[in-house]
DNA sequence: CTGAAAGCGCTTACAG
DNA sequence: CTGAAAGCGCTTACAG
């Protein structure tokens, strides 16, 4: 038995090992380990077609000499490289940097990096940008963030090329194993449960734009959480923003004009919330005492302003650390099993409700 | 003369052109162009040594068949790679995406790719962190932005191991190549001269840690321009906090207690500053009829809360853009030209300041 | 100014 | 289960 032979066969003497800081090569790699430089690759990828002392012996050895393969030798054979790209169009700060955080934990110790890649989704030749970018660095995965996981132009090219992707939204758009569902309906949901349960009912929305999936769910969650209530919320108090401050400022506008005012309001993000803040400081109407306001996405301005107010956080970094270990899954299944990992929202509750005066 | 005569020699006919979508090598360039691969090399990498006349054959010929070479070869031939490490600790997210977007500004149409290292600086390990990656990915260099920029052991680990930065920084911390200084000072003066403009004579300042050369910058830069105008700041006046949200509340609470209230507060950093503003709102000190104040960064926050608040903004996505452009000058005197490009930070007037009642 | 040879550090067929 | 050869697409000496 060769094997057992070689395994008993002492180390070669320290002299041999590399003391100076230089990296190692696979060749080193292979002949303190007595193997051929093709064992060692086999150990570096895993393959089961290694005998377990020769593998125990090769990871030995690599671990005293503190060896790891270089990357681009690797990607140069392989024709793909070990980067990570995460596309995202244009949300809030916070949230790209949870989510690349989040990446990152998904991809710590596996020799792969995260490289950055923002767009203008409206803009439709943004395709042919990432396209250049997953092919000239030859991309291992791109991970699709709201709100151009959403294009399935997008989604399609890259089916084209033949490159792996995970797309996070709020509902299913792909097969399930490029899928990470967000489920933000339950958030809105659980908002809509809070203010009813605090004995609401002149209660206002304020919606994100209607070409946003998100904005469709949290709209439809919000609504039917209502209706289950048997609450039906009347077309002058739902309206249409676009999920930036001063569209959230001109809403909470019309929604606090006249005397029939709502006694709460949920914005479909923070930033719209922030606008209804706005505009109740402005006009003497204190919050939560005369009007109760719930935000979506627990950004950090929710905390600032004040009184703090309540919102509805989705868990982005875990989305961020989930998405990125979905692309590096080899078999479906197993990508699929990580994204049903439940990704919900929930709603955290500050100082911005109360029961109604 | 031979260059001449092959400057004439008829290009290969259309059917010779790589048609297909699959990607060309430079040996696909070579033959097209009837030179040795190693001319075309040399065109790639901008080497003085090529006649005109092939070298204009060489680019069309790449232009023609939509030509880049490969990253991963080139990086494996180099023992570089081509690939721009950003080393961050934890600033806001608003500013590390402005920095992010700034870095893409600066390398783009370059070939080079932005990897993005967030770290814990106050763990000591970080630095053996950053070394692995840098070393690992052959990072071609390094963007420091502050709070590590102002770590000298991590800037002398990067000497060590011959890779090369850029330091982002409030002050000048090293060689003119090597840094982008933000003068935080000007900005904080030109906060102190509007609130002195404006009448303000009982002021207060909230500070950033002083582990941080840009809080010890922003409150010496505010000390100074008060004391040109012959105002002296009583200590009780400045409070040392931590940056944060909550300790600018603390301070706030301190310096917003007695009757003997100051007219203006200016702090290190609009996370402070919003402490302020929930303090004041809380106790019912209307912003600005009875208190003015200023923040630093110009992050969203600012515009965000009621009344609108006026801060000092740095041009963070330049900083990025010029950082980026400094690691890839060649010349050090060029890098350092970039360097003097002035970034400047100035005070955004908003709705947070009128003259004391 | 241009080129033929060798090499960067890995992996993919192909054998055994 | 293991290995010798050839190759991934570039660049670095070395010649001329």
């Amino acid at each position: 038995m060769p094997p057992r032979k070689k395994a008993e066969t002492p180390a070669p003497s320290s002299p041999e090992r590399g003391g100076g800081n230089k990296a190692q090569t696979i060749n080193d790699i292979a002949r303190l380990a007595q193997v051929s430089k093709k064992t060692v690759s086999r150990v570096i990828n895993q393959s089961p077609l290694v005998h377990k002392e020769t593998r125990d012996r090769v990871e030995a050895v690599m671990r005293e000499v503190n060896y790891t393969p270089d990357p681009f030798a690797r990607s140069l054979a392989f024709r793909r490289s070990f980067l990570i790209g995460m596309v995202y169009d244009n949300p809030t700060a916070q949230y790209i940097v949870n989510m690349q955080n989040g990446a990152l934990d998904g991809i710590r110790d596996s020799g792969f990096e995260l490289v950055v890649h923002p767009c203008d989704s409206r803009n439709p030749a943004y395709i042919d940008g990432v396209r250049r970018f997953v092919q000239q660095q030859k991309l291992f995965g791109v991970m699709l963030v709201p709100r151009v996981s959403e294009d399935q132009a997008l989604a399609d090219m890259l089916a084209e090329i033949d490159c792996r992707y995970a797309r996070i939204a709020s509902v299913s758009l792909d097969h399930a194993s490029r899928m990470l569902i967000t489920h933000d309906r339950d958030g809105a949901a659980e908002a809509a449960d809070y203010l009813h349960a605090l004995g609401h009912r002149e209660i206002a929305l304020i919606t994100g734009p209607a070409s946003y999936r998100s904005a469709h769910e949290r709209t439809a969650g919000f609504i039917e959480a209502l209706q289950r209530h048997g609450l039906e919320l009347p077309r002058h108090r739902v309206i249409e923003a676009g999920y930036t401050f001063e569209s959230g400022v001109a809403a909470a506008e019309r929604l606090l004009a006249g005397k029939d005012r709502p006694s709460a309001i949920f914005a479909g993000n923070d930033e719209m919330a922030a606008g209804v803040y706005k505009v109740a400081l402005r006009s003497g109407i204190s919050i939560p005492q005369q009007l109760s306001v719930i935000g979506f996405d627990d950004s950090p301005l929710a905390s600032r302003l004040w009184p703090a107010m309540s919102s509805v956080r989705l868990p982005i970094r875990d989305m961020g650390r989930i998405a990125a270990s979905m692309l590096l899954q080899n078999e479906p299944t197993a990508a699929a099993a990580l994204a049903t990992a439940s990704v919900r929202p929930h709603l955290i509750i500050r100082d911005s409700c109360q029961p109604p005066g």
